[in-house]
DNA sequence: TTGAAAAACTAATATCCGTTAGTTTTGTGT
DNA sequence: ACACAAAACTAACGGATATTAGTTTTTCAA
């Protein structure tokens, strides 16, 4: 069998994940089989185990790449010296970009991180429960310097980040609609409950 | 080992659906065993088979039976003298108690509907694909008739549909904020967002 | 061209899964 | 008290699973 092709800039390894992310995403983690896996990568199962380490080992690149990048992001947009508004706006846009853009493994990080083992499953609740608690914070501030309505913060927060997961569902419809337009249609939806 | 207790009004395949529910929540219909479900109910695996037919047949109840709920309600607010947005009002908080009151069958339908067999899962598909057009047709009367801004329908519903979904992440704050603060949080939040 | 490293292959293992068959226990109406 | 039905039990099946061991093929630098 010939050899596992890797995108250009990106090792064997990478090539596996990303697909394994495309199917933990269709199938759910626990209903994806090895083999499975494997015969989609043109190979035989065990080959795979000279590129990756385990099963779990892909779940967790893939829940903590994802982890990663928005922890960053957050950091990135609370340093700026904007309005809180402007921050939000900011930040409700970029979830709705990851979500058009590494969808697969947005959806996996959102979806099947319970399968991942300790202490991992810890670790991962910590930084999302973190993530949870500096989104309220911007909120906060928002309501302090008078630019948000004195809404309950903390169901704020949980009613953007699951709004915004909800362009799950929007996959099945790119074509029909641009994302600049889904983009403004949900940030100004999610913003305009909030401004005062 | 003792019989399996059923609830007061209730049959023993009722009392092993809800069990069955609350784990396929918790860990995934895939990762949930007959051989657990049996454990928690306190008897061994092929006992389960005096009362119920298959696993596959525990996720079929499960999801219809929320499937059924939500388009009964739906038909009954359609059917309603109010106004548009009354009864975009009333469909949240429906969503947002049923939410709250049968949480593990409601998330089970949310999120592991895709291990349904054909042809349960068509089926289902189908009739979510109804209710989210009827919703949009929803959300276009109150455009038509001027309560609402001109917003994207189909984004408007998928944004209602995914914020009140965000209820998942409550139920470990239940405590701390009552039912109705979070269903009047939430309506206004989302409906703020579509009002003239 | 050759030789070593990388990565494919086949074969196999132990474990878990849903479910069936067959048997024993339990509960209930007479 | 007894008989019958309901529902529990034990044993076992066939099949799928992730992964390992051992071997062969491929790739590529010298």
């Amino acid at each position: 069998m010939a050899k596992i092709k890797a995108a250009i800039n990106g090792t064997i390894q990478d090539a596996i994940t990303k697909k394994a992310a495309a199917l933990f995403r269709e199938k759910g983690y626990k209903a994806t089989s090895m083999r499975e896996l494997a015969e989609n990568i043109g190979v035989e199962a065990p080959s795979l185990y000279n590129h990756i380490g385990s099963k779990a080992e892909l779940l967790q690149n893939i829940c903590f790449k994802v982890a990663n990048d928005f922890i960053f992001q957050l950091q990135f947009i609370e340093d700026l010296k904007h309005t809180t508004v402007q921050k939000i706006d900011q930040l409700i846009r970029f979830h709705i970009q990851m979500m058009l853009q590494v969808f697969d493994e947005v959806f996996v990080a959102n979806h099947e991180w319970k399968h991942l083992e300790q202490p991992y499953l810890d670790n991962f609740l910590t930084q999302r429960k973190s993530y949870e608690s500096r989104m309220v914070q911007l909120i906060k501030d928002g309501i302090k310097n008078n630019e948000l309505k004195n809404i309950h913060p903390h169901v704020a927060v949980l009613t953007i980040l699951s709004a915004v997961r909800g362009l799950e569902f929007w996959q099945r419809h790119k074509k029909e609609i641009s994302a600049k337009v889904l983009e403004n249609n949900i940030a100004a939806h999610l913003l305009n409950g909030l401004i005062k």
